[in-house]
DNA sequence: CGCTCTACCGTACGCTGTACGTTAGGGAGA
DNA sequence: TCTCCCTAACGTACAGCGTACGGTAGAGCG
């Protein structure tokens, strides 16, 4: 009945590495990182699950190649103007990398692909570094505002990312967070009730809400560039 | 020989559902969330597997209310003084909640605790928007300015969180990046390898970064509040 | 005493990642 | 052309996961 014809051998070079990686990237945004499985890939190309094991020690390394081919393909856009304007064309960039790839995203959150960087992925942080060391701030400001930049890119990528999993899933995550905030005593929460419209549409507005953020950041940064500001303690 | 006992059935009420969240946090704050499993836990509780599910409907319930406990016993500090230095106090308050309870954090960032919050949990939130509320901003930068400040503590937190899992880690990690700024290429890089020491020292201290970019982004919000400066497009 | 109710438990199923040993097909040498 | 070998691809197996389901025992009550 269900005795699965036992697949034919594919042939011998029907796989590469490269090949392993592109459906593996593409199985991981389809079906997202959750449902992925070694198993799923293998069937998804064809071939035994331990076909892949020729070409990658184990998942965690497959991970790490799939990281190192989206951040490796990357190319952050070519800038100009001021070095403010740059710094924000250059986040959004890499914001929208992010969310336009949620899976790799979350491997880099979640820790599921560790280890070092290919050469190629640090582009973007040279650009940003390089032009915070050419915006007045000292080496300590430009270091940590590399960190501030790189640490709200990722973490707000990664909440509009958890707010809509699917694509069409978007409006019904508004929905529950609707209803959350509904479920809050008025009581209790006075200024959070009565703000509730306002944050649950800039919740649904990832883009807009990062870019809010990105501009106070920027904000900050030009003033202690211009250092006619109370630089933010120690 | 390896016939393991078949372990003494547990008296009838040793269990409640606050022994099996205590004993939760208790494991996933020691071993880490990816050490976590339903076996582990009930063997820590001296009791089988499947007595938990007496108590909780699965493994994801189990978390919610593992982090509706954090989040429900949590209070945020009692403030004063203007609403930015009282803003960053609570900030600083949240993002010491989270790096104290890392699996906490991770069950958050992860959505392996999805769902509706506590009521309890809501009340830093409701702190930040009053104070917001209270600075001079309309209401959509007051909502979005919200999103901004809980997004950066949650981002900053989570990295700071994967730079040391362990307690002792730290300096392996700092070693490991050390050498990761080593392999970089110096002509492709110069700014990079250039700042790579500071860098090296930011990456170091999580909690001075996450002051650096809070300072920015109040630094930011107080001129918006102001209105002498000009709004973040958009 | 006996009955019922339910907290606790054992077993089993389908899933995961992957260690290990096997097989078969293409290329090289005789 | 025949043969041999190397290795890409594979099947099996194992430990561990979450949990559905049915059984069991012990406490409380009539």
């Amino acid at each position: 009945m269900s005795q699965s014809v036992p697949r034919r051998r594919a042939p011998r070079n029907s796989l590469s590495a490269e090949l392993i990686v592109d459906r593996a990237l593409a199985l991981l945004d389809q079906k997202g990182i959750e449902a992925f499985s070694m198993r799923a890939l293998a069937e998804e190309l064809g071939v035994g699950t331990m076909a892949l094991y020729t070409y990658f020690r184990g998942k965690e390394e497959l991970f790490r190649a799939a990281r190192d081919r989206v951040l490796g393909t990357y190319q952050p856009p070519c800038t100009s103007g001021s070095w403010d304007e740059q710094l924000r064309a250059l986040c959004l960039s890499m914001y929208e990398l992010f969310t336009g790839r949620p899976s790799v995203l979350q491997l880099l959150a979640e820790g599921k692909a560790e280890g070092d960087f290919a050469d190629a992925a640090s582009v973007t942080m040279e650009q940003v570094v390089k032009l915070l060391c050419g915006s007045g701030l000292d080496r300590q400001a430009a270091a940590r505002a590399a960190g501030t930049l790189i640490g709200f890119t990722i973490g707000s990528a990664l909440r509009q990312v958890r707010e809509c999993d699917e694509e069409g899933q978007m409006t019904a995550k508004a929905e529950l967070l609707r209803r959350r905030f509904a479920a809050l005593s008025p009581e209790r929460h006075p200024a959070l009730t009565d703000l509730a419209p306002e944050l649950t549409v800039a919740r649904e507005d990832g883009e807009g809400q990062y870019t809010f953020g990105l501009g106070l950041i920027l904000c900050g940064l030009r003033e202690l560039a211009g250092s006619d500001c109370a630089a933010p303690q120690s």
